[in-house]
DNA sequence: CCACTATCTGACACCGGTGTCATAATGTGG
DNA sequence: CCACATTATGACACCGGTGTCAGATAGTGG
């Protein structure tokens, strides 16, 4: 049995592979007759063009790569979402490479990957999305990019991301006038521009209110559960125990509240517990978690969406936006007695 | 700037484009110093070989697709991690591809994928797993592929599972010897196959220790912690109330814990509560889940592996292995009052 | 019925690599 | 120094499509 090709389907038609291309692709200047003869053989022989040979002719390949490198599975998750929904529109698929930030094998692991397989574009999450140094490598290798979520200020490339600082300075703020003033912080991944803009948010909260920003209240996580429960450790064995704490994401929020429960304080009545993100586990757990809702699936969706407007037309303006986050409260906070 | 092709580097070499070729393969037969003064010329005019070209001569596009329809992000992020590490070893990187086992289009679905991008094979992860339909579909177009978790015998393509009947079995053993006979169980989705394995599990063990099954303490759920939250109310309103809930999930069994401690109920005190697959939310609540642990990177992992030498070499003989699942208890379950 | 335009169709080069095979250059033993 | 094996190199076809452009065919108005 041989393979079917676009030559194979031409002489059994008795056209042109030009004609049979023509068909393949929809385009107009063919006669009735001809497209249904040379549909039926399609059927016939069960042929299926080879996306290769296309992708080389056009030069596109319709693959999108995703770069990441984060503890918190469900941003991941969330962050494929939103790209894959914006490639399926537009024929595109998406290929995902997770690779990590530190190293200098960062360039040659990427320089590999387009080597591998040709891309047509990378979405950039964090904290890829602030490597300056993958920017640049990207810029001179003309790949089209788009970044999420990045902090780095560039009108060059197209650019998704949220209000961190603000949505921070909210859920402070909800706090605050919950009567609490010892709010203990948990900072995020030191290569997150996002673990900076929620401390700060934090901060401006806490300074606007006139409540003195203790450093001691400060725990050094990096996103991940694991790092949560050594914050809470710490935290809860503090003198006197806040009366508060905001972790800057939902997993590590989530690791305090157990260390909580397991210690049989009462959440929210004994301490209030916040997170960031809304993640699914904010609202799989008892009490459900106050946190900032951040609208990750549609960052990326813009982002792809544009990011694959970009490579269509390279006129296209670039995009830039920033999207609101939302203080959504559950259980997990109340009134300090 | 014009793009750099290996005829540039040829040209400007001064060799012919195959002696590049074969710098750029690693070949034998260039002499040392032609290998060095073409690799010089790789440097100076940064050039990167076009890797749809390569595989349109070589019919390879390195890319392996994975398949999946599963509410569970946690089992999907799994998959997705073990079948990147085989993928990586050998050079191969992953599409990922979500789409609905209902319906139709499925086949036109995964017609369309593959007319888009070629791909060397592809996993299968449950429901598609058990899909018979598009197993014919991808021999017929002679796609090479990897079953992970199916419970479909088929000695001609690659499978690996877990024993989820035996797993289930252990667990309800488990429920069972600590004194538990009024045991509820939660059902998975329908199409998985995993969900009956599970299930008959559950009933070899209630029936080799004598104890009657009772269809009323089944709950129909779909592995979604949604169903796990309605499925919970409809038992713990039972009268009397089962002493023991095994759910099909960890999701399901997350939502059980939930509803359980916003009625007051301790946990396991008052009700015991069983999950399964080890999902990383198992041990991010209090009290953490009983469960049993599945090996998915490590059965996605070994399937895409096989996948490859099979792309490698046809000759390579079919891989079918069942790998162990191992019961995790935690502090969700304890002795019957 | 003819001139002219609009609609089809196919020949051919091309995308950027790899495989085959012939030939050139080099090395080895007698 | 020659016969012969070995290594190095390039010419050329090929992978399976798409773009360009010229030529053929059909359609229209005078």
């Amino acid at each position: 049995m041989k393979k079917v090709t676009i030559n194979s389907v031409a002489t059994y038609a008795g056209v042109s592979k030009k004609t049979v291309s023509r068909v393949l692709n929809n385009e107009p200047n063919v006669s009735p007759a001809t497209r249904e003869k040379v549909l039926k053989v399609f059927k016939e022989l069960d042929y299926t063009p080879n996306p290769i040979a296309r992708g080389l002719a056009r030069n596109r390949s319709f693959i999108i790569g995703c770069l990441y490198d984060n503890p918190s599975k469900s941003y991941i998750t969330r962050v494929q979402s939103g790209a894959l929904e914006a490639c399926h529109k537009h024929h595109y698929n998406l290929l995902i490479h997770p690779c990590e930030l530190r190293g200098e094998e960062l360039i040659a692991n990427i320089e590999h990957l387009l080597t591998t397989s040709r891309l047509d574009g990378m979405v950039l999450t964090p904290p890829f999305s602030d490597s300056q140094e993958l920017i640049d490598f990207l810029k001179k290798k003309k790949i089209h990019f788009a970044r999420v979520a990045s902090a780095i200020d560039d009108a060059e490339s197209i650019s998704v991301r949220s209000n961190d600082e603000q949505g921070a300075y909210e859920i402070t703020e909800h706090l605050i006038k919950l009567g609490h003033s010892n709010i203990a912080f948990i900072k995020g991944h030191p290569d997150h521009s996002a673990t900076e803009q929620r401390f700060s948010g934090y901060q401006r909260a806490l300074a606007e209110h006139n409540i003195a920003f203790n450093p001691k209240l400060v725990a050094e996580g990096n996103f991940s559960y694991h790092s949560g429960a050594d914050s809470a450790k710490a935290i809860l064995d503090l003198e006197p125990r806040p009366s508060a704490v905001f972790a800057s994401n939902d997993y590590m929020a989530a690791a305090v509240l157990k260390l909580a429960t397991q210690r049989q304080l009462k959440v929210p009545q004994d301490i209030s517990i916040a997170g960031f993100d809304n993640a699914p586990i904010a609202r799989h757990i008892w009490p459900g978690l106050t946190t900032i809702a951040q609208p990750v699936e549609e960052m990326t969706r813009q982002a792809v969406e544009q990011l694959i407007l970009q490579i269509g037309d390279e006129q296209t303006p670039v995009y830039q936006a920033t999207l609101e986050a939302k203080l959504i409260t559950r259980e997990s906070t109340a009134q300090h007695k």
